[in-house]
DNA sequence: CTGTTAGCGCTTTCAC
DNA sequence: GTGAAAGCGCTAACAG
């Protein structure tokens, strides 16, 4: 192993001091270096290919340049959330360390963390509303820069990126309707065993009642447990519908399942019925056959909007920004609701 | 801000050297300290709820006990990959910085890193096959641990982990046949413009053509190029097939175009046609309807393989091992291949 | 404007 | 056994 180039080795070659080198590098504001000397020492740094150990630097600063984000990595959303603060990190020079859901001691850990290596600021991707009180007042009392994906929406100290899901079926049902002009169904699924609807979905629940009233329309909801293993449940709904029928699931999970019911009834997805979702939760729709139409999350951009903002946050750039970040669903239609034959404007 | 804790104030506390606290949390060997010490060490530490300095730490010694992992973010199996390195990590008290695809200048990038933050080891996840001459000869030249996922399979000097894709067809055929008893046809999707198979996919044909030798059948292939949009190629084939048949394709991209030709042809997957994927890129096999037969690949465990091997090599474990981990594919039943009349045994 | 120097917090060697 | 001190490579404050 070669021994370590230092900022010494450079200063030394270039004919200059320490402090110098380091001025050039940092731009340092304040120290002016002339002309000739900084060249000099450009071009010591590219002959001994010398690069700053950031641990160094680190020590000295108080700053690592680094953030850490956690999330669950069985969760596809998390790789998009990554995806999107990789390349904010990327622009502005910044690395990335990587947690994930193991235990439960493991988010206390992120505290921990933070002192042991420095970080500069925290990033999570939250379940939809999630909210933790004691967690907050750590993180407070750590005094870490902090940042929530979906998380926290009623606590406006908190910062946060949002979606909003009222619009985002407002967004959907609008689309649904011009295609097909048929009043929708709202299939809203639910994890067991009690029916306990987060934020999300109690806001897509009240966007879609709301939706319908102001339409005129009665609003029509089917209740069924995700995981529920019950065929009949769904064939003898859809069985008894008229058709065609318009159908908007909360999750696209609700889709698959009335794709299932479809084939064992033989009615054709596009033709008897027309379905929608207003997520993407399995990241399946456009490879369902046919594809299935819905409102997604542009959780890519979540990311890297709140990274953005954890990093402002960090290089106190912002000091008074309002703490949420909302972002608008996008509509992608596909063919499960084509556009019913006459409808043509 | 209050002030960091250091192993100052610990030492001071405890009423010993600053030696001593190093020691113990360290356990240093060749430095005996007594168990009351000890004890008053650890008391302190808990008290003040002190955490060494991973920054200074590591520039003392060296090591930084963070690896880096390097691919596409875009590419769903790179989440499984993290998913198992990231538990590697968490298991041997590792911490993972994620770098991602942007630009092409930033694989270079890594070697700088490498300098720059002390990481102790590298691990990029490689499309199937994927060799880089220039690229492993500046990894070995800065003397980086490093192991690739999916790449390097003629490089015996290159640790990498692989997948024996020859043997995943076999697994899928011998499945495929004992459910139907009908001589498969494969259905080799590629990407173009031009036909040149990677690695994976010339063993998987090849492991196609032997099994098929193997039972004195002789091999059918179905060349297409993915994004070709031209429904009439996929209708006129599957006309004028016998029914049922069966259909084997090497990515599950394959499967999809074949359901939706299914859909316009109205025949029925899984009792007109038996459909099976060697392979589940877009991860939604088990969503489409009928969900969709595969063999597929364990990404999280090569993910966690590759990097306990990575670890290994760091800490200088593993001295003379071979350079190639191979994983198996695990086969992934599903409606789409149904169990055909009369064929129970 | 340039050069020297103090220290960030830790580990490890070397005297005691 | 224990304590002092050197030094990892850097930046910022302070002399010259």
């Amino acid at each position: 192993m070669t021994k370590r180039v230092t900022s010494h080795d450079v200063a030394k070659r270039a004919g200059v001091s320490r402090g110098v080198v380091s001025a050039v590098i940092n731009g340092t504001p304040g120290i002016r270096v002339s002309e000739e000397k900084r060249r000099e020492v450009l071009k010591a740094i590219e002959e001994l290919s010398y690069s700053v150990d950031a641990q160094a630097r680190s020590m000295r600063t108080g700053k690592s340049k680094c953030i850490a984000a956690y999330g669950n990595l069985d969760n596809p959303f998390f790789l998009q959330v990554l995806q999107g603060v990789q390349r904010a990190c990327t622009e502005r020079d910044y690395h990335l360390l990587l947690y994930g859901h193991n235990r439960q001691e493991s988010k206390q850990a992120l505290i921990k963390l933070f002192n042991q290596r420095r970080i500069d600021g925290l990033l999570t991707k939250d379940v939809t509303g999630y909210e933790d009180e004691e967690w907050i007042a750590m993180v407070k009392e750590a005094g870490i820069p902090y940042m929530s994906i979906e998380g926290y929406p009623d606590r406006e100290e908190v910062q946060s990126v949002l979606l909003d899901y009222g619009a985002s079926i407002h967004l959907a049902l609008d689309y649904l309707y011009a295609q097909t002009g048929l009043p929708p169904i709202y299939v809203e699924m639910y994890n067991g065993p009690e029916y306990a609807p987060n934020w999300g979905d109690r806001n897509r629940r009240s966007g879609y009642v709301e939706w319908m009233q102001l339409k005129g329309l009665d609003p029509v909801i089917w209740q069924q447990r995700d995981g529920e293993i019950d065929p009949s449940w769904w064939d003898e709904r859809i069985r008894s519908l008229p058709l065609p029928s318009a159908l908007l699931t909360n999750w696209s999970q609700g889709g698959f399942l009335i794709y299932q019911s479809a084939r064992r009834l033989e009615l054709s997805i596009g033709r008897d019925l027309y379905v929608m979702a207003a997520d993407n939760t399995m990241r399946a729709n456009e490879y369902m056959v046919p594809a299935l139409s819905a409102v997604e999350m542009p959780y890519v951009e979540m990311g890297k909007a709140g990274a953005h903002r954890l990093l402002d946050l960090i290089e106190g750039k912002q000091p008074r920004a309002a703490s949420k970040i909302w972002m608008p669903a996008v509509l992608a239609p596909r063919e499960s609701t084509p556009l019913v034959n006459g409808r043509q404007d």
